[in-house]
DNA sequence: GTCTATATACAGATAGAC
DNA sequence: GTCTATCTGTATATAGAC
């Protein structure tokens, strides 16, 4: 029985496979050019994964956890709304932006269609949390009487979606380069006024 | 030489081929499948396209000037800003929450990684078209003093974003089937008064 | 131009020695 | 558990008959 925690070839394999996967694509990635970046034999590859499936869910599991733990980082400590907002904005700016974070994103859309329970795993440990967190932050706000905001659901949803900005598409297409410090902070710059006019009614 | 605009069997095996793209992805679709469906032998599949990424290249041309065709069709035609608003948003959300929308998103995302060219054909003959449209619509509200739109571009951009709403993502993961015509109506009614809101700072 | 048949490479997965 | 060597299927692309 293998410890499937702390092995370390396990762990070589996991990340040598996640490197790959992201830099080229699932399919255009063979178990066997896996096992010469573990490096590990191919048949030790598949003494720890059944098959190249079982290693991409592998591979998934552990990235959703890495990424959402870079989101959850940020943390809510000011009073400063403004700020406070801003702080999210930009720790969600700086992983999809990332060059891992826009190959996940591709690797994910791309690979849910044929493995539905990966689009599950995504949706529930990266994507949910990272949106019930900032829903919870705006309904304090509307609980602690400083906000009235209608629908704290979408509005969680308009914030992600509004950082996008003009740069996400170009970016995923990959005709124009990832933004450095500047331009994300010109779009966050950009979408907060808006944001607190258009969505928080602010009342103060 | 071959007619490139019209030839039938051309036209069959550019058609099979987008079907069998946008269902099951490019890497997961051979040329004697493509073969078989158009149907033509696979010897004349290579007379046509020197290479199955030069198929690829003429499946994306085609099927991005189909789908621009399909946005340019929402006219604007009235003096109702919002009822105008609204008719683009309808034609925006029956293209992107569309099964050949979807898949062809990701088919663009996933393939302009190692076609760069490709990710330049899907942004110029798509998404600027899209954009620019809207913007010029949001720069004529300006100029005849109905509204006071700081940045067009910024709104027009903002504004696709935001029709993503909660749907787009989950419907990319495949863990949730196609809105039909009420929810994205929900959406776009969620969205519209925000926009006008927040971005127009509407003066009447 | 179109077909059937095939060349060549490489994929995922396994056998058997140690 | 790990390795080298191999099995089996299928991919892209082509040769040669008609």
């Amino acid at each position: 029985m293998i410890s499937k925690s702390i092995d370390p070839k396990r762990q070589a394999i996991i990340e040598a496979a996640t490197r790959m996967f992201l830099a080229h694509g699932y399919r255009n990635v063979s178990m066997d050019k896996i096992a010469q970046a573990a490096p590990v034999s191919k048949a030790t590859l598949y003494n720890h994964f059944d098959s190249k499936n079982a290693l991409l869910a592998a591979v998934v599991s552990n990235l959703c956890a890495s990424l959402l733990q870079t989101m959850s980082e940020a943390v809510i400590d000011s009073d400063d709304v403004e700020k406070n907002l801003k702080k999210i904005a930009a720790s969600f700016m700086d992983l999809f932006f990332s060059e891992d974070g826009m190959a996940g994103y591709r690797l994910f859309i791309t690979e849910s269609r044929d493995f539905p329970e990966l689009g599950q795993l995504v949706y529930e440990s990266g994507a949910l949390p990272a949106l019930t967190g900032l829903e919870n932050y705006l309904r304090r706000l509307n609980d602690d009487g400083r906000f009235s905001i209608a629908d704290p659901a979408f509005a969680a949803n308009a914030f992600f979606n509004l950082l996008k900005g003009d740069l996400y598409f170009p970016c995923l297409l990959g005709i124009r380069p990832l933004p450095l410090g500047d331009e994300k902070n010109r779009v966050i710059n950009e979408v907060i006024p808006f944001y607190l006019q258009g969505i928080l009614h602010a009342d103060q």
